[in-house]
RNA sequence: GGGACCAUGGGUUAGUGGUAUACUUCGAGCCUUGGGUGCUCGUGACCCCGGUUCGAAUCCGGGUGGUCCCA
């Protein structure tokens, strides 16, 4: 009984969160752990998940005057300290080369944590006029951060891909303009891709980007109750400039220093998927992002087997005609029960089922992956109709992100009032905030709980008019919750 | 930052001191298919280092890795 079991996801998504998500990721054949602590393999289906984000996300930032670059993968030490707030930042998470071969370098080497240091100086040497701006790189790369905490595949790895933007304005409102329009792609690639709810904020003070003047984000509420910060985007204000020596010649020829920007999007957006959609029968993918959009699953007995076959075959290749990914399953020896439960771990957000029953009656049944829903629907214009169905799909994915969403943002007027709300169900909790760090400290220390935003608009008044935890004057409204 | 638990073929797992059990995957063959069919054969493992012992997967110490809980 329990060996059958075995074959799929052993632990619940309710009860194990931890060994669940292990599970999915690898059995959905995602990602599986390197050799090295802190380190994973990303295998080929989880890479083309990633291709799928980046060439979305590309996509927008070409459309929208960004060009791609690349950086070395090291910083000289000298390099690193130009800008103090960077290594302040940095320093207990850099991973340092100090050998090349058998000799040990005269200036060590960071392994890049983040490019500001080496693509700032190269954004100085390029701009030289107000002609020159906006300038706007991106790369997408690896990095290290080598955190002490413990492993989760794509949410915390000492290595993460990601892709980082950096930029450079002529003046504030530009850059402002800049960072928020990389916050809003990254809000679209949440909702229009990944079929995910996620609320826009900044950072408060204390959490900032070393060296930022804002850090805006997107945060994404997992089932769990607990919030992942999804992407960010920096205005660095003119520090980096200032420290880099970003400047130019204004239209009335005076110098000006550059107004600077950054902004990244890691593959922990993949662990944000993984978690959100995915659940006790294993991995479920949007359309847009899944390997195969659409699996073919003949059912056949011995005297049906070839119509059948080429029933579904001619199916696959219709929509393969059409640009859908498909794959047709036409494995023997294996019924069509244990097809359908290995296409659902692996995460494939539709099915078409063909046997002799829908053969005979020019049809096609479709089942739903994220509820197991199946419709049967006429064989004529099969494309059209899979397109429906896989729209269909992924408003049903985003209906469920959003109810984990709904109802999960809650107020709460006191330090006991938010300790209890955030013990008991977790989500965002509200309040009125003065402003000092030290008034998140009680909840951080009882319950590891912290800021996890405050509103983007600074105008914006406080939720209530006292702080929760001093009683002081509220400056904003905080958004407490537990986060990854 | 503190604590707990875990580590055996690719995955899952039995095994309280005598060279390892079973399922599954994978390969070959047979069987045949509306929710993980059955059979035969084959490949394949005790995390690392040290200690105790005639003998260690098993006991002890240390490391490494993983999961969880608390801060």
């Amino acid at each position: 009984m329990t060996d059958e079991q075995d074959l799929g996801i052993t632990s619940s998504k309710s009860h194990q969160t931890g060994d669940w998500y292990a599970e999915v990721v690898q059995k959905g054949e995602m990602a599986d752990y390197a050799p090295m602590g802190g380190f994973i393999v990303t295998r080929p289906r989880g890479y083309a998940v990633w291709e799928r984000l980046q060439e979305n996300l590309d996509g927008w930032f070409k459309e929208t005057g960004v060009q791609n670059a690349y950086f070395p993968l090291f910083i000289p030490e000298s390099y690193l300290e130009k800008e103090k707030d960077i290594v302040e930042g940095f320093d207990p998470e850099v991973a340092w080369v100090t050998h090349g071969g058998n000799e040990e370098l005269e200036e060590r080497l960071a392994v890049r944590p983040t490019s500001e240091s080496i693509i700032a100086p190269f954004l100085a040497q390029w701009t030289r006029s107000h002609r020159d701006l906006p300038l706007r790189l991106n790369q997408w790369c690896s990095v290290v951060r080598w955190e002490a905490t413990e492993t989760k595949p794509f949410f915390r790895t000492k290595e993460f891909l990601w892709q980082e933007g950096h930029t450079a304005h002529a003046d504030e409102e530009s850059a402002w303009d800049e960072t928020m329009t990389r916050l809003d792609q990254y809000e679209r690639l949440y909702e229009e891709v990944m079929a995910m709810p996620v609320m826009k904020g900044r950072k408060p003070e204390h959490d900032k980007f070393p060296g930022a003047h804002t850090t805006s984000t997107v945060e994404a509420l997992m089932p769990d109750g607990k919030s992942v910060q999804g992407g960010t985007s920096h205005y660095l204000g003119t520090s980096f400039a200032e420290a880099f020596d970003i400047e130019f010649v204004d239209e009335d020829e005076e110098m000006q220093t550059a107004h600077t920007t950054s902004w990244g999007l890691s593959w922990r957006a993949m662990g944000a998927l993984i978690m959100t959609h995915s659940d006790d029968q294993g991995l479920v993918l949007p359309p847009a992002l899944a390997p195969e959009q659409v699996v073919v699953v003949p059912i056949y007995s011995e005297d049906t087997q070839d119509e059948i076959l080429e029933y579904s075959a001619d199916i696959a290749a219709e929509l393969d005609e059409a640009g859908v990914r498909v794959h047709l399953d036409d494995r023997d020896h294996r019924n069509p029960g244990f097809k359908y439960n290995d296409w659902e771990l692996k995460g494939v957000p539709l099915r078409i089922e063909v046997g002799p029953n829908e053969m005979e009656d020019g049809e096609v049944t479709f089942s739903h992956r994220p509820d197991g829903e199946s419709v049967t629907e006429s064989r004529e214009d099969l494309a059209a109709t899979v397109e429906e169905q896989l729209d269909a799909v992924f408003a049903k994915l985003y209906a469920s992100a959003e109810e984990t969403l709904e109802g999960e943002i809650r107020e709460a007027e006191s330090r006991e009032e938010i300790l209890g709300t955030l013990g008991q169900h977790g989500g965002y909790v509200e309040t009125g905030w003065c402003g000092d760090e030290a008034c998140e400290e009680p909840i951080k220390d009882a319950i590891a709980a912290e800021i996890v935003m405050v509103p983007l608009d600074r105008d914006e008044e406080p939720i209530h008019d006292d702080c929760a935890i001093c009683g002081e004057e509220a400056e904003e409204t905080a958004y407490f919750a537990k986060s990854y």
